[in-house]
DNA sequence: CGGGTTTCTATTTTCGTGAA
DNA sequence: TTCACGAAAATAGAAACCCG
């Protein structure tokens, strides 16, 4: 077979075109040379970029090629478009004078209210069967070894047991919690959910919380003995002390600004199952009617399970890839094998 | 009995700190 | 600058409870 020459003539035949043309619009977003000089070029590489490396650069989206680490200081990315919204995440506490943003978070100014225990059943928690051994996490499709280091053992937290949990709103709330769910304020409202390519609602889960009050409180709060302890320190220790605490929240900054950068360019549908070997131990919630991934779907991931479906999202996409790329070749041979057997088929136009 | 509310607890996230 | 860790707080889901 003759191979075709970049000025030479070829046919074109529109069945293949239609064929193929679809393919340059799907995830993979690769620029495919259809042309015969393209296909014919032994050396061509539809996945590399001019200048990459490569290696499947579609991965790399304009979203996530245009992400700012937003390092020294600054407020959310170095993004221009508005589709980073500044949640609490970007908000980075060394400009924060400099750079207002917007207080999306109930203000943490306001006094807890006033709580109290109230063991309305009466029942000691030891007596009671452990639920959550149980059901909640038997059941579960995710068998993720989750991180261990970064979870407690139940053995720590029943030394420390949780204080939100053994106690009360002063008051009864009259709202249970599918109610005040829907009165809870977004704390991350505005987040990557609205970013350029994605029509995502979901959203990562945020817990923000009060920093540290050192001195607010008075007693023998912890607050009080954090207090006690820093007066132990120099005035150089405080301040390095206070500059470590705001460097390092810029780096969990950062780690949250790239999870939610990697959310924003995940499908809005994608691939909610959750399977496989990773994830959290939390049953998804679509399982309970608030369908993942589907119209009115506000559910928060964990990292966990945006680090998971971007691995199930790659998986996909380098198999699609495998799939198209030998789809490709054999297409071309075809088509070179047609030319070269029918130079002058009837209805083929000649390219210009 | 069914549905709404409250409580409990496992999980996840944030914060502060020290070390590499 | 990054990582690891413990503590504290937030979140989520299920069980227990309440009530018409």
């Amino acid at each position: 077979m003759t191979p075709i020459g970049p000025s030479e003539e070829y046919i074109r035949i529109p069945e293949f075109d239609n064929y193929l043309s679809p393919w340059m619009t799907t995830d993979c977003n690769y620029q495919l040379d259809l042309s015969p000089e393209g296909m014919y070029n032994s050396s061509y590489d539809p996945f590399a970029l001019p200048g990459s490396t490569g290696a499947p650069s579609s991965y790399l989206t304009p979203e996530t090629l245009d992400v700012g680490w937003a390092r020294s200081g600054s407020v959310s990315t170095t993004k221009t478009s508005n589709d980073s919204p500044v949640t609490e995440f970007s908000y980075l506490e060394a400009d924060a004078d400099a750079n207002p943003v917007p207080d999306l978070v109930p203000s943490s100014s306001e006094p807890a209210p006033a709580v109290q225990y109230d063991n309305k059943r009466g029942m000691d928690s030891s007596e009671r069967p452990s639920k959550r051994n149980c059901s909640q996490a038997i059941g579960t499709d995710w068998g993720f070894p989750t991180a261990a280091p970064a979870t407690k053992s139940k053995e720590s937290r029943s030394l420390a047991p949780c204080k939100s949990t053994k106690i009360k709103v002063e008051g009864k709330s009259k709202i249970g919690k599918k109610s005040r769910d829907k009165h809870r304020p977004s704390l991350s409202s505005t987040s990557s959910s609205q970013s350029g390519n994605s029509s995502h609602k979901v959203q990562l889960r945020t817990a923000s919380r009060k920093p540290k009050q050192n001195g607010k409180d008075s007693g023998s709060s912890p607050a009080a003995e954090d207090k006690d302890e820093d007066d132990l320190l120099t005035p150089n220790e405080r301040r390095a002390r206070h500059s470590h605490n705001l460097v390092e929240k810029q780096y969990r900054n950062r780690l949250n600004q790239q999870f939610e950068s990697l959310l924003a360019v995940l499908p809005a549908d994608g691939n909610r199952s959750f399977s496989g070997s990773g994830g959290p131990k939390t049953k998804p919630r679509d399982v309970k009617g608030s369908v993942a991934g589907v119209e009115g779907d506000d559910r928060r991931l964990s990292k966990a399970e945006v680090l998971d479906m971007a691995r199930q999202r790659i998986v996909k996409l380098e198999s699609e890839c495998n799939r198209l790329q030998s789809e490709r070749m054999e297409l071309a041979a075809n088509r070179g094998f047609a030319r070269v057997a029918n130079p002058g088929i009837a209805g083929a136009p000649l390219a210009a």
